[in-house]
DNA sequence: CAAAAAACATACAATCTGCATGTATCTCTC
DNA sequence: GAGAGATACATGCAGATTGTATGTTTTTTG
């Protein structure tokens, strides 16, 4: 007799091949790295063909871009999940900074969203990206706490963007080894030293 | 009668190949990308066959290597150029941020310091090579401003490898059409925000 | 000037990527 | 509920790339 194929919806299908596929790819993106893993070895471990890799992405790079995605809305949804409603601003930026860092530990984050996401992406890719997930946080965090403290007005997307730039820094180098004690006190005086008054 | 070979000593004929490599690789890595050019076209554009380049260099990643320190080197030479002996440690340090910022917007650079180069080296050798070259006046100055001011005590190398993180995403975000004008008014109010005295 | 070394050239094997073409499995409509 | 059409997947192929192994030529050295 033969084993009754159990009768599968399209979009179950669909579904399940690409979770496969994005489960695979990112494993082996973190473990080695986007240019270091092979569409073979990906299709290998998900347990699919390239062939239906090739179906369900346009190539390699799209299918990245979906590992890149999906991780950075992981980020995103870590760091409100552990925002607790704040009480004053500065509370709240020294609580998502904690989070950030903290979400950033989980292994191969770094690799993928600050080293091989921009150099395969592109910085105007990764920057949407991240004002669509990420980054809402900090620059709410930074506009509340600049306008409560009525400072001179700096441009805010700037300095969330320059500020973030030095979250991810700090991210790659505890991930690297170094004390994140020490990278937190600086971030906190680098936030502090341009929202509070003087 | 044959075209007398002009007769040439043989760290001539080395410099001279690794020069053309170094020139060609430099001019398709910063057009494309690293990942986008191959060595078949690098050495076409060298005059070269890829037989001298892997005489020359380990494998394409050496190369790519060799192009990224050259690049290094000229910036943080123009850098040392720009900067007059300077009066206060503020002035330094806003003279230096000028200064490296005017040195990035050299056509490609961005793409190769701070995209490429962190991707295809990894962030311990970029790091290693900023030490050597770059990064070394950003951390007198904060050391200079710092002490300078009596400030509490932050932990030096830190503060300078995020502050340097935020000069990077600024020279990305001017390579990309902002107005320097902005990123450079915060990259100042945050250099303040933690040098002077509150 | 012969021998050794360095610089370069050529050929080859192993991959990899994207696509084109073929097959199986749903879905939809009459 | 049966067949046409769409969707999901499989296989094979062409072009290109990387690194190496093996020649050949030019310098250097004894």
């Amino acid at each position: 007799m033969q084993p009754k194929p159990p009768r599968q919806t399209n979009s179950d299908r669909t579904a399940a091949t690409r979770a496969d596929l994005l489960a695979a790819a990112r494993k082996l993106f973190t473990e080695k790295s986007y240019a270091d893993t092979g569409t073979p070895e990906i299709v290998m471990a998900a347990g699919v063909t390239r062939g239906a890799l090739y179906h369900h992405f346009a190539d390699k790079q799209a299918l990245f871009r979906a590992v890149v995605e999906r991780e950075a809305k992981a980020v995103a949804d870590e760091i409100e999940r552990a925002s607790p409603p704040a009480l004053f601003p500065r509370e709240a930026l020294i609580a998502g900074s904690h989070a950030y860092l903290e979400a950033m530990r989980r292994p191969g984050r770094t690799r993928l969203l600050l080293l091989d996401g921009p150099a395969v992406l592109g910085r105007a890719v990764m920057d949407e990206i991240d004002a669509r997930h990420g980054n809402r946080t900090l620059r709410e965090g930074l506009l509340a706490a600049i306008s409560a403290g009525n400072l001179k007005p700096l441009p805010v997307d700037v300095l969330t963007a320059l500020l973030a730039a030095a979250f991810d820094r700090a991210a790659l180098a505890i991930d690297a080894g170094a004390p994140e004690e020490e990278y937190r006190t600086v971030l906190v005086a680098l936030i502090d030293g341009v929202t509070s008054p003087r």
